[in-house]
DNA sequence: AAAATTCATACTACTATAGTATGATTTGGA
DNA sequence: TCCAAATCATACTATAGTAGTATGAATTTT
C-alpha cells in the first residue's frame, strides 16, 4: 500500500513548477537540483506529465518545461493516477464492471470499494494550489520566527 | 496502491473461520477448498495468523485451526498490518519520529498524512464479526427472492 | 506402523520499482 | 554554420516484492 516515487515525485515536480512560475520555461536540471531528484529520472517523470499535457516544453537549448494550467486545475489524484496508474486497493475495482468470478458472493468487496472511496476523496480534494498556499504560509511564517 | 493477495486472503481465512466456528478445528484444506486458494500458500498466510495467536493450532491427523478470539476482536486492519505490514502510503510515516531529511519543508507530507488516517479509519472500523453479519444478511435474502 | 495433518524452509517465476545509460532530435546563440 | 544545451526516446540493470510451489520434518490419531 506504498505510493512509489514516480507519483510523490511528479506531485513534488508540479508543485516546484507552480510554485517557481513565471511564464519561462524551467530546465529539468533545475527542478532535480531543488527537489534532489536524479536527472535522468526525473527526464521520464516529466515527459508522462508533458505527454498528458499538464506541463509543456520547449526543446533544444534555452528550452524548458512549465506548468500549463492553474495550479488549481491539478489534484494530486489525477497526478498520482496519471503515473502511478489505478488508486484502487484491488484490481476488480477498476472495470465499470466487476469482472470477479466470486464478486457476488465476495464479503470483503464492500471494505475495498470503502477504502478505494476514502483514498479517491483525499487526493481528489487536494490541489497544486493547495499546497502552494501551505507552502506559501510555512514560509511567510518561518520569517517571523 | 494494492493490497497483496497474502492480505486478502488472511481477511477471507479470518472470516471463513469465524463462518464455520463450531469449537472444532479446521483443516486448511477445507479453508482451501471453500475459499479456493492454493493450500500450500493458504498454510503460509495461517502460520501467520497462528504465531500472531489470532488463530489456535492442533497438529497431527485430525488436527487443525480455530478462530482464537471473538469476530468482534479482529479488525480488518489488524489483519492486514499482521500480514501486509505498514498501511502506510509511505514509509516515513512508519516512525515515531519522522526521521526524512525533507521532512520540515515537505509539502506533500500532509496529504500522505491525511491519506493514512484515511485508510485507516476504514479498515479499522471494520470488524470480522461486521463481515459475518453482511455474509448472513446475504444469505437470508437469497432465500426469500 | 501408517496416515493425516501442521510446521518450517527453500526454491522459482514473474512483475514492479528505481533508477542509469546511450544516443537522437531540436534549438538558440557564437 | 556549427556547437552546446536542452528535450525526447529507449534500452538496460539491479533490487525487491508477489504469488506461489516443493520438499520434508514433526506431531498426533487411528
Amino acid at each position: 500500500m506504498r505510493i512509489s516515487t514516480k507519483g510523490r515525485y511528479a506531485v513534488r515536480v508540479m508543485l516546484d513548477l507552480a510554485a517557481n512560475n513565471t511564464g519561462e520555461y524551467i530546465k529539468v536540471k533545475e527542478i532535480a537540483g531543488r527537489q534532489e531528484i536524479s536527472e535522468k529520472y526525473l527526464e521520464q517523470i516529466i515527459s508522462i506529465l508533458n505527454k498528458a499535457g499538464y506541463v509543456k516544453s520547449v526543446r533544444g537549448a534555452q528550452g524548458g518545461y512549465r506548468i500549463a494550467r492553474d495550479p488549481a486545475s491539478y489534484t494530486v489524484g489525477m497526478i498520482l493516477r496519471l503515473t502511478e496508474g489505478s488508486l484502487n486497493p484491488v484490481s476488480c475495482l477498476d472495470d465499470d464492471v466487476n469482472e470477479c468470478e466470486r464478486c457476488d458472493t465476495c464479503e470483503t468487496l464492500g471494505v475495498w470499494k470503502e477504502l478505494a472511496k476514502a483514498i479517491n476523496h483525499v487526493v481528489d480534494n487536494v490541489t497544486i494550489a493547495d499546497l502552494l498556499e501551505r507552502q506559501q504560509e510555512r514560509i511567510a511564517g518561518s520569517y517571523t520566527i
